[in-house]
DNA sequence: CTGAAAGCGCTTACAG
DNA sequence: CTGAAAGCGCTTACAG
């Protein structure tokens, strides 16, 4: 599968040794270490023309001082050490290109690793032998492992934020508020005359699925409805692999059921765009005759038809007030106790939720 | 847009003063520094009692050694630098998840810049601070500028490879053989007795368009074809913004002109799958009345319907092929040449691609 | 096993 | 401006 391809080679314009260190430098510029160090530092009482040449050489050489040695004599090392679920889920990566970004504008630096089960030590160990500012951490962890971690990090005196798990003892988080984001869902189902409601992975395991659930309930009983009667789930009958082949499967279990909820609420945009293919390939029309929401709102969501109606995660938001508090937390004494942000998320209406209509199978409410 | 809630505090097991260097260890578990040094370095010649003091203490203190003076008394560092053209493609973005798995098994950990239009020089010259042992360049960029930084990396002996970009001066690259993929896919649709083609965003300023052109045209010539008359473009009247509004603008624009081609080669999924949406919107069943190609084999390809006919990139044979160039320049005098390694992608056939029929409104060949 | 010493690349007083 | 020195945290001979 691999093949070779020639290539003209690069000027090779008569390279002078490299320059490893100021002391090289400096005699290569004919002048004291000192003084160097002096310019590199901008310190003042130096001749113009002094330092004109040292710059000149600087530019010509490419010269750049050891950060190791500047770290190890006092110089904050600037980087961040970031810790991530995995790079699978879109928005998870769209967190961290935006906290790369923010923390670069800052002046620091990006060290990554996937904190997968049982490697979360070696992760953290690392991170610490390289003496990080702080850690961040993007997703979903085991709980007891994470906590494990971040308990280490506070002995350290290093800061470290949280992003997206909510509930870890003792963390710095900042979460989506999930149950806002489903009550906002139902809300706009309910307005358009919907009673009925299908789960489409919103189930033991997933992550956040307590918020979720907290939400969708909260809806349902601000309107006088029973949660135990308007929600159904044919979750537990299905494989839970890629989540678009289960969105499809589950649309195709609650085809087989008896009783056909008018809407349905996926955990997420994929699994939301699987149950719009399983639907509309057994002939149904969405929205006019079944409802369906995703989460995340991610590119996939304008890429379908109808377009999905979906929940923002407000990314933009969540991860400059994380960097705000882990910024926060650099030159300050550890906090006593932990802080927990929550950012509101923001639905965004699309084309698969319509006005409820009885259900052609009859759905018996 | 933020609240706070509260959260129990964490558990104040009475922290001990923070260990930050071998002579506050040593002291602490009450041997020499000299022996906490041969422990930590595993040589021989230490008592077996003495070794589990140490490593006792080391797991109840959780003291890491300073990495940066490792470094600095010569230990290699094991960060290499990854610049990333953006977080925003895809495949770049698997690639970049591929690459950061595979150096973390090798031992190596992952710095990662994004290497945008005038940043580049900043960006390389902090991996030079800290010394990266290599430097791996994910996308396309600026030709000169990366070209100026890779000279830069050669100066200092600094190995790298760039993956995507073909035809960069002084390069070591693994790119994928879009001209073969091409070609595929080309070949594909001539099977299907399709005979004119229309290009769906692979135009000026798009990456990679000559090699892609090379492959159309290789294969129309093979079958006696003539590229000018066979391949139509509307390109130019759309504004390329989005790629998948572009792809449903390029849809209407071919709708729009007097003679359509029977298939569609998409630059990218994106690009497709908006044209897949633009065809059904105005009525065409996509494969029967027009089929269509995509580029990437990203996950959106099987989300819609008809699954898309796609080219594979085979990212994990790309990662691993560049890894290997890297790692195995680390030890090795700089090369005089640079290396160019080509790799096979992979035609992935889907739903939107079938047989040819002559078009509704003639096409006219 | 201990202890004193040198040295990696740097900065920062300090005395010329 | 120069030069010698100390010290950041480590490892590695070297002599006890």
């Amino acid at each position: 599968m691999v093949g070779k391809l020639s290539v003209p080679a690069p000027r090779q314009a008569k390279a002078p040794a490299v320059i490893r260190s100021t002391a090289e430098f400096a005699r290569h510029v004919g002048l004291a270490r000192t003084t160097v160090s002096r310019v590199l530092n901008g310190q003042p009482g130096l001749k113009q023309k002094t330092i004109d040449r040292v710059q000149r050489a600087l530019a010509e050489t490419g010269f750049t001082p050891n950060a190791h040695a500047l770290h190890l004599k006092g110089k904050r090392t600037s980087m961040i050490g970031i810790c991530m679920e995995d790079f699978a889920t879109p928005p998870a990566v769209r967190k961290l290109a935006t906290l790369q970004r923010v923390l670069r504008s800052r002046g620091f630096s990006s060290l990554i690793e996937v904190f997968a089960p049982g490697t979360g030590r070696e992760v953290v160990r690392h991170f610490q032998s390289l003496r990080v500012e702080a850690v961040v951490f993007i997703g979903h962890f085991l709980p007891e492992e994470i906590e494990a971690r971040i308990a280490e990090l506070a002995a350290h005196g290093t800061p470290h934020v949280v992003i997206d798990h909510y509930g870890l003892k003792g963390a710095n988080t900042v979460t989506l508020d999930r149950a806002a984001g489903m009550e906002a869902v139902m809300n706009h189902l309910l307005d358009l005359g919907h009673r009925t409601f299908g789960s489409l992975g919103i189930t033991k395991g997933r992550p956040s699925r307590i918020e979720r659930m907290a939400g969708i309930q909260a809806a349902l009983r601000a309107r006088g409805l029973d949660p135990e009667r308007c929600l159904l789930s044919v979750d537990h009958l299905h494989e839970r692999n890629v989540d678009f082949d289960y969105g499809r499967n589950l649309a195709a279990g609650f085809l087989a059921q008896r009783e056909l909820p008018t809407a349905f609420l996926g955990h997420n945009d994929e699994i939301a765009v699987g149950a719009l293919h399983g639907f509309q390939a057994a002939g149904l029309k969405v929205a006019r005759d079944v409802s369906l929401t995703g989460f995340n709102h991610q590119d996939i969501c304008r890429m379908v038809s109808p377009t999905l109606t979906t929940v923002d995660q407000n990314i933009e938001e969540t991860v400059a007030v994380a960097a705000d508090l882990l910024l926060a937390q650099l030159d300050q004494p550890p906090r006593a106790r932990p802080v927990v942000r929550t950012i509101k998320p923001q639905l965004v209406i699309g084309g698969t939720t319509g006005a409820a209509r009885p259900s052609s199978r009859g759905s018996g409410f």
